[in-house]
DNA sequence: AGTCTGACACCCG
DNA sequence: ACGGGTGCCAGAC
């Protein structure tokens, strides 16, 4: 049953708390697949509409929705907004805040730490 | 500082 | 075996 990557991130997404997002990038790299983002947005293309899982909670690097294309945007958006996300005029949420990560994340997988 | 562009990586059908 | 795709990053404007 396991499909490999696509099992992973699926479930990677299961675990996001409410109020809470991850970045495509992240889930690959937690997936074990660090640089597969576009894949993980690939996989979470194929569920929308049919999934109890939070999809709305994954958003891109740069803290934007990235359904706009697909026509989900405002529905992501608006779904955040209902869990506390707040997000700024250029449709920016702070990531810095609201980037969750796994407890048990292998220390390689953590977020690069500020060396300054 | 913000936005746009292009090269790149990589799982899945 | 091959190409697509909800991205990422670095560099230019």
């Amino acid at each position: 049953m396991e499909r490999g990557f696509q099992e992973r991130v699926l479930a990677l997404v299961a675990r996001i708390p409410q109020g809470r997002v991850m970045t495509y990038g992240q889930l690959a790299l937690l997936a074990g697949t660090p640089g597969a983002a576009r894949q993980a947005g690939q996989v979470l293309n194929g569920l929308l509409g049919h999934t109890p899982l939070p999809w709305h909670r994954v958003i891109n690097a740069q803290g934007r929705v990235s359904t706009h294309k697909i026509g989900f945007g405002d529905v992501q958006e608006g779904l955040l907004r209902a869990e506390g996300v707040a997000f700024d005029d250029s449709g920016r949420c702070d990531l810095d805040a609201l980037q969750w990560w796994p407890d048990d994340a292998p220390e390689r997988t953590l977020p690069p730490a500020p060396l300054l």
